[in-house]
DNA sequence: CGCAATCATATTGCGCGCAATTTAATTGCT
DNA sequence: AGCAATTAAATTGCGCGCAATATGATTGCG
């Protein structure tokens, strides 16, 4: 029957790029775990650096919302970069309830030696940078309509 | 200079991509986290389930292998699918050793329940067939070249 | 003003991932 | 056969993700 035809190819489908999606992301942590030991990070932490280099002072719930992530989530890892001495977190002064977040002088000193860290993608992988972009645009999309599901 | 631009592009697509991969993994589990709940699988239960569907009765390291998970993760993963009644453990009678994972009859059963849940990622993103299939391709050869550095 | 509702963050509990270690069985070498 | 080396799985400890809840500050409304 053609109808069941389509139903095992997409659960076949959705086993491959479940599956896809999931070991990539995997594979990738494991392959920056090395050279972000270096630096004293983990790979989530780096994301949360990452997001932080392209905007200091913001307040955790604004880094939620960029970064898909929860209180619960960010304020034990924001802690372990406080600790480490590459954030300051600090109540806003005209609301209580806020926390902002800002790079020290450390965290901000880190971005030229995390320069090198993307190169061992491009050294593991062999990938052209119009390869990677064109990937990242296609992630980007599908991300982006799951969220507006 | 010319080396310092192409740095900060690379620290710049490493950033999107490194995330791209990160948020879309994360959105794809919370976006099965509903469907799979009536099914009472968890989403890397689930990624196990579609491997064991595919072939039943494994080595847990052979598992391990297909799904690049070691024991320290699937062991307490698969002794929930065991209190579930999806899986069954064994050791193997010629090597106490190694534990064989068998599914059950419910377990088996949970195939065509799970049958629907595929489509929810089509539903949600609208994406075509197409489209996925290419995304698919794309980040298995991504992971395979970061697996074989 | 008083106080319920809302808001931002923190905490708790659970299930991964994974490094490091442990336990127990098997293999290989003499 | 005896015993070190190897192998497979389990265990321990830590850092996420996230749901559920708690805590404390602010807002809004009568």
């Amino acid at each position: 029957m053609r109808s069941e035809t389509i139903t095992v190819d997409m659960q076949q489908l959705d086993h491959q790029l479940c599956f896809a999606v999931y070991s990539t992301s995997l594979a990738m942590t494991r392959l920056y775990k090395a050279p972000l030991e270096k630096l004293k990070l983990t790979y989530p932490q780096y994301i949360v650096m990452l997001a932080l280099w392209e905007q200091d002072d913001i307040m955790v719930s604004t880094l939620g919302e960029r970064l898909s992530l929860d209180s619960g989530t960010l304020t034990p890892l924001l802690k372990r970069l406080e600790a480490s001495d590459f954030v300051a977190r600090a109540r806003d002064v005209t609301d209580e309830r806020r926390v902002r977040v800002t790079l020290t002088a450390t965290g901000r000193k880190l971005k030229a030696r995390a320069a090198t860290v993307p190169g061992c993608l491009m050294a593991a992988t062999q990938c052209s940078v119009s390869e990677l972009v064109a990937l990242t645009q296609q992630l980007q999309s599908l991300r982006d309509r799951i969220k507006a599901a």
